[in-house]
DNA sequence: TATGAATGAGCATTCATTCAT
DNA sequence: GATGAATGAATGCTCATTCAT
């Protein structure tokens, strides 16, 4: 490894410290949009990730392009819960798990706010968003079979609920993005299956478990 | 009517003429904040309704008074229907029409975008939310007295509910944000009512005629 | 005088109601002035004088007229302080008494901030300063004749050294344009007159009473 | 010396270019707060400059730091002259050349306009300010000690007096502010000193030195 | 004649992006 | 390759002055 550095003196290093730096900006960006949303800055971002903004533009293009690697990273986390997910036997029951991850993201992480929503140029962004798509599709596919998902839900619904879900920031001191998801939830459950409709919106021993093995920083 | 134009002779001129340009200037800000959403910018706006900037300010103090304006119009709208629909027999049909008259509002008009998240400090805005809220609650309470509207949900979860559903743009030729709709009525619906679950989104008839009535340009 | 109102129905009553209402544009502007200097918006004197700023203009022209005219008051009330200590028997006394005046004027009144400094170009506004020149210079005749004052000042100067007095707003716990007028006091003075070099800053009380009789507002 | 550009090879040649472009708008700065005082505009400046708008707040982050950056370096100036004037052996004189050339600079120089009467928030200039105080105060006890300057003056007496000196523009023919310092200099003298006090303003010749030497263009 | 609505240049400031070093 | 200085259009907003009513 270290003699790689040697041998390719001229391309090898820098693609080592290229991609060091790729990751290092990646990393500031996941902080920076997660805190402040896809407005943050540029420059304050440069400075965050310890690097010029020409390196920005250099390893990403430009804005909508980190933005989209940021984003693409975040949905990949979520498509791997997914995947999981469909393991289980009860499959209602492990969407719902996941979809509860999936929403404390979108409301945590302000990076993937309205990212449903918009158009999508960023190539791995588009990949992302279709490991989801396909995650959902084996998991709900299961759920509507065993009769406890409505039959007319599509997995492209899902990221559009979520989206709505995490356009609701905490504003109030009471809980209320929970509440907007339990709401969903209902709606997606299949009619007469055991959908425990008058639910309290989940306890905080469970929310806190959601929340602390969440991708995004803090 | 006559003697009015009489008794205030030196005031109503005057006033003709200012209100005149209020309306002028509210009617382009409609426009162009229902196109382009609460960021559409004071210069343009301006020039949209054929006046200076400074013209903008003396009607209405700042952007987010304008703002205000054009959204509480909107609200003051939505209360409308959702007053006549307190009169209706079947609470839930009622409200399920009036929410499907709001969803349609937030989503064509992006002026709307967000407004449920931010805090209000337009006096008129403040006053039409409150006017939304009142007759939500008239409404939903029936409803829930009728035991057709799940029993845990308050009438500040709609707004919220429905700045989820606004979010989703027309981003394909499917049209997408009636499923969103379709399903967070369906969650909101008490368990066991004849909840008619598996129905399909609204058929276009019924869609066109809202999009119709509704109060934002376009 | 009623019946003029009806013998000359166009002209009179106009000239009238016209004068009326330049003292109440002047009376707003020499508050709004003293308080906020020349800086303050003809808008907001508008408002405050309770007519539209299309009258200002018309009464007075424009903004640096208006100002003027205030200044004007202003010097006219100082140059009658200076008149009456004319025919006081000691010359120094009634002069520095007077100076006190127009720097306690000078410093709580900002419409004459800077006045001195600039070229004036309102009729009124010289005459009123002429008038103070006159009267200064009757004043400091004598007191030069008595030997109590400097032999080389001349009443140009003193306007000039007052404006820099003014310039000294309170901005600490301790009183300072007092003490900057003291200093230049202790500058005006004859050489070898009984001039009490070391003197303290003049008492509250004197202060106080200085205060209270200054033509501008509070 | 050489080996400094060797030392920092990486910071130096980035910090020159840099270095260079401060130090070209602090010129245009200098120049042009001087001319018009503080405030002339950022877009004049940035022309004047030959610069973008945002290289000013590149440079200097807001406009209070860009002129406070001016001012400071106005009064580091003037902070030697008086550091300076401490080793003479006749404090009084010595402060009275001093004084001489701040006033001076105060009246060429817009820029030091209502300095003195401004709550400063501007590191550097805060310490310029300090620094000029503590040579003031070192110069000025001295000058007590000897018995030339009137026991009650404070060192935070002089910048407000010769902001008051600086406020004397030259409005005609004669000049004016020379009359206006040499009065507030004699205002400061101890009583009984060999004060000269029926003394002329300082000669053309003195004056046209001190101006010659002036830190500000012009 | 009085009004106050309209004007529009002007201000301080930000930020995505480019490009010389 | 990396840097960060430079750019300049854009933003929200103010205010002396004009002019239609």
């Amino acid at each position: 490894m270290t003699t790689d550095s040697r041998t390719t003196p001229s391309t090898r290093p820098r693609r080592a410290d290229a991609e060091r730096n790729r990751t290092r900006i990646l990393r500031a960006a996941s902080e920076l949009f997660a805190e402040r949303g896809p407005d943050a800055s540029m420059p304050e971002l440069a400075e965050r990730a310890g690097v010029g903004v020409g390196s920005l533009y250099r390893a990403f293009g430009d804005k909508e392009q980190l933005l989209g690697a940021v984003r693409a990273e975040r949905l990949r986390w979520f498509a791997r819960q997914l995947e999981h997910a469909a393991e289980a036997p009860d499959a209602w029951a492990a969407f719902e798990a996941a979809i509860w991850k999936g929403a404390a993201l979108q409301v945590k992480d302000r990076a993937l706010h309205r990212a449903a929503a918009e158009t999508v140029v960023v190539e791995e962004f588009r990949e992302a968003k279709a490991a989801v798509r396909t995650a959902l599709a084996r998991l709900m596919e299961r759920a509507q079979a065993q009769g406890s998902m409505r039959a007319d839900v599509r997995p492209d619904d899902i990221p559009m609920l979520l989206d709505g879900v995490g356009l609701t920031r905490e504003a109030g001191p009471e809980a209320r993005w929970e509440r907007h998801l339990a709401i969903v939830i209902d709606g997606l459950r299949a009619q007469g299956s055991d959908s425990t409709l008058p639910r309290k919106p989940m306890c905080r021993r469970d929310l806190d478990a959601i929340l602390r093995e969440l991708p995004c920083p803090q």
